[in-house]
DNA sequence: CGCTACTTTGACGCTCCTCAAGTAGCGTGG
DNA sequence: CCACGCTACTTGAGGAGCGTCAAAGTAGCG
């Protein structure tokens, strides 16, 4: 089941993990920039996005920000394990959500193996995205790590597609200022392997001059 | 049950991964640099270091190394969910590992929800260290990111310590070059926050200047 | 004792960050 | 409907930090 059909087809107020797992939620909506949850807060709920989009990031001592994951229509997101949330989690955008209660999780895991290997096959999933993320930030340069994004979010989004997030979300994504980010999309856009009509609106034309950029 | 304690005290072909789930295996030995496990091998084993350490990584396409994480006598690595390993594991030194057939462990967490539980705490914590990591590779100076390594480290070795890895690893750990790694040892022997005796021997001196160089 | 691998140190250059100015898009109110 | 102000984005100039290249120093090992 694709991002796209959980938006069209999956019933409205259903986190579905698997075919092993599925919980019954309510909805709720966030504004943009409205704080889901945030670190520290007792982790009560689990979230899948009905529409809109969501950062998930974590912060420094001193305030700095990395955004560590975005969450597009029908991915889940705050499964956490831990009592308390040790990420903030932000609507990008005007953003529908369903939210399940955490102790239902728990219970169906320990009643039932295929729903625990459900819950860990989504943990397995994360962390394997949470990998590739640290290859990109330790070891890539600024064109390769935006190429790197770009083709990740047209992978979810399709060829042409409406960028839920500003620079300056990209940005903390990528490890990088707004002003480098801005540059690599016109620097891309002169080469013809994306177009900008506008600056949130991106038209993929050439997959593979970006994939060969991103290394 | 600490890391030291593992060494010292659990029965040596015991992998234990919490209160439910303990799976015995056999010993196996490593060389310096020998491979443990490779990306796109089956994964069917998972692993504990008994002694020596180990380092996991990922490779780019273009054959830049980034380290993910470095295993020490106690710790549990290995574990994926996938029949494919997506990682490399290689022994830093000479090194004593137990090995645990992963179906064993597919089995223990089907029968026993106890035991599946333990796994995504496993789980769980790889992925929070992960997401330290990407902060500390996407947000951190030089200095900053050199002093985190030193304090985690430091925390699992204690305040006087060999390093089991070179330069070059914690270069790829930290997503920075040798020099670098090198230079920030010396300025930081230099503030008189660590001692360095020799390269690989670490004095911890001043742990709140560290801290406080970590951010 | 000499080889080899690792580490340190220095000089220089490139990439990306910083700071600053200017532009574009958009909702609000006149 | 346009003026205005706000926010986001782009562009440029200059500089800092880290990478690159080169060489010298050090330690382990046959």
């Amino acid at each position: 089941m694709t991002a796209l059909d959980a938006t069209t087809k999956a019933p409205a107020d259903i986190i579905d993990l698997g075919p092993a797992l599925s919980l019954r939620g309510t909805r709720m909506h966030f504004e943009r920039n409205e704080e889901i949850f945030g670190e520290g807060e007792p982790a009560e709920y689990l979230y899948r996005v009905v529409s809109g989009a969501v950062r998930v990031m974590r912060f420094s001592t001193d305030g700095r920000r990395q955004i560590l994951s975005f969450h597009l229509p029908g991915e889940v997101f705050g499964i956490e394990l831990a009592d308390k949330h040790s990420l903030t989690a932000e609507a990008l955008d005007s953003t529908e959500v369903v939210m399940v209660r955490r102790s239902l999780l728990e219970k169906a895991a320990a009643e039932d193996a295929r729903a625990a290997r459900c819950w860990l096959e989504h943990a397995s999933h994360t962390l394997d995205n949470a990998r590739d993320h640290a290859l990109i930030l330790g070891r890539k340069g600024a064109g390769e790590r935006v190429a790197a994004f770009l083709l990740g979010i047209s992978k979810r989004l399709g060829q042409e597609l409406d960028l839920p997030m500003s620079r300056a979300d990209i940005a903390d994504y990528l490890g990088l200022t707004i002003e480098t980010v801005s540059r690599a999309f016109t620097e891309m856009e002169r080469q013809h392997a994306i177009g900008l009509p506008s600056s949130r609106h991106v038209v993929m034309r050439n997959r593979s001059t970006l994939a060969m950029a991103a290394a």
